[in-house]
DNA sequence: GATAGTGCTTTCCTATAGTATAGTGCTATC
DNA sequence: GATAGCACTATACTATAGGAAAGCACTATC
């Protein structure tokens, strides 16, 4: 699909969004925290436990841009031990076809590169 | 969506192919490299010149990673100043859905985000 | 009353990505 | 014969991500 002359402007208007998609989807523990919340709501010391190698400072960093993102939701219920649920938003579930085309594409990589597994 | 109990094994082969093409396309300069010779063959100071900002080092380097990876192939034609001519490959291309959903996604994004544009 | 668990925050340190700048061997142009 | 273009490579720096370890206010349990 070679495509017209390719302006700078047309390669710009091309990128912004995808650029923009890249830069929530990027660090190493992203990705995990949310392919764990997509999996029902959960406590922060769950998530801690299932992101294994995750420490709690970055955890909560990454938990703080997520929400500002909008992608995840956080409820504190002042209990006794302090005791905070992050919940998935359906603009986080609708990251889903994105996963899902990055995993097919991912998947048909890791065939070509690595020959086969 | 929320699904079944979540186990760990579960998570960790939903991400894998995940994780390989987020890798594949992580970098500031893969993505811009890559659209860039989806417009058409390009040799090394054409892209330079497009990819605004680059170094020649770092663009050397990207470049190296993505014919590792098989999305672009590089040929070299030994004249008086060379010449080596840069090509996506048809699994450079296969990426096109993948940027085609996170572009949709990252408009989506954008919107919610920033309010407009 | 010591211990452990909760959801963080703080400090300090390392590794990696990327930047800036210059240099190389060669040629064609002015 | 100076200059500029080509495709790199080399060196040395900075910025950012992330890691390790501890602390905090609080409570329920032993």
């Amino acid at each position: 699909m070679t495509q017209k002359p390719a302006s700078k402007s047309e390669c710009t208007a091309a990128m912004l969004p995808v650029k923009d998609a890249l830069e929530v989807l990027h660090g190493r523990w992203t990705l995990p925290i949310i392919i764990a919340l997509r999996f029902g709501k959960k406590r922060f010391r769950e998530i801690a436990r299932e992101v294994e190698g995750i420490t709690d400072k970055v955890l909560s960093k990454e938990l703080k841009e997520l929400e500002l993102n909008q992608l995840v939701t956080r409820k504190v219920y002042d209990s006794f031990p302090p005791t905070v649920e992050y919940e998935i938003t359906p603009h986080g579930e609708s990251l889903g076809a994105v996963l899902e085309s990055l995993r097919t594409w991912g998947t048909a990589h890791r065939k070509k590169i690595m020959g086969r597994k």
